[in-house]
DNA sequence: CGGCATGTTTCGCC
DNA sequence: AGGCGAAACATGCC
């Protein structure tokens, strides 16, 4: 789904519908189950929360939980938080609508081409490590706790029962930014590799959310297809697969 | 037309 | 049991 940076943005929007009625609930029963979801209607909404890439809508008859997939996009009110999806449509097309919620004065959609969208009553969310706007110490006490894996850096920083919120963008900067070869095994960074990884996760959080999101780093999509050179030290950027996706680093400064 | 894509889940194998 | 890698899922876009 679009990542944690981005289901925050959706959260922000989602929080106009505090203190609203729902009316009426529509869904595409491949997202979510219309019977599940029927529950919600006359219920009101209490706080737009977020965990990882979820967006959790508290409501009197229970809690809605929002994953976006790859191409989901939140439309509150007929505005768009996130105008165009980077690897989404570039279209705003009405058949794409996976979810519909609506309130006396207002409504809220998803479109999402691709259908890889989930809607759920009550999320479980107890499998979900660490939020990705953790602190540095949460973060690094998380790391510790899977200290001995040794699949990639890149694997770990991708599960989600670590960090809840990373996703492939992230990952390749958060690789970039602390000089690691993403498919390093976690388990040959010793405890102050570790707790440096770490504090640059924190940072560059906060860095790409200050930015607009999870597209805008040295990593980004702007330069993932095209063939770029490392801004560091002008070394092409590799370009390979690792824990299963599209992966770029620099061969040189990343070790 | 062929291949690729900000994700998660499932399955087989250690 | 738990962790790891590969495949599957659905569909628009370049």
């Amino acid at each position: 789904m679009p990542e944690g940076l981005e289901a925050e943005i959706y959260r922000e929007a989602a929080v106009a519908f505090v203190g609203s009625q729902l009316t009426a609930v529509e869904v595409d029963s491949a997202c979510g189950d219309p019977a599940e979801l029927s529950m919600l209607i006359g219920a009101t909404v209490l706080a737009a929360r977020r965990q990882g890439k979820q967006v959790l809508l508290d409501t009197t008859n229970g809690v809605l939980g929002l994953h976006f997939g790859m191409t989901g996009r939140l439309i509150v009110d007929g505005q768009a938080p996130i105008d165009r999806l980077e690897y989404g449509a570039r279209r705003d097309d009405p058949r794409w609508d996976r979810l519909i919620v609506r309130a006396s004065h207002r409504t809220m959609r998803v479109n999402d081409p691709r259908r890889w969208s989930r809607y759920v009553i009550d999320p479980d969310t107890s499998k979900l490590g660490v939020d990705l706007f953790a602190s540095t110490r949460d973060i690094r006490a998380a790391f510790h706790v899977v200290a001995h894996r040794s699949a990639p850096i890149k694997a770990v920083l991708l599960d989600q029962s670590v960090i809840a919120g990373i996703g492939n963008l992230i990952a390749d900067e958060v690789c970039f930014v602390a000089g690691h070869d993403p498919r390093r095994p976690f388990s040959s960074l010793d405890r102050d590799e570790r707790a440096a990884l770490a504090a640059v996760t924190a940072k560059v959080v906060r860095r790409l959310r200050r930015l607009g999101g999870s597209h805008t780093g040295a990593t980004g999509p702007a330069i993932r297809s095209v063939g770029a050179s490392c801004p560091l030290d002008g070394t092409p950027f590799v370009r390979g697969d690792v824990a299963g996706r599209t992966t770029l680093w620099c061969p040189v400064h990343q070790r």
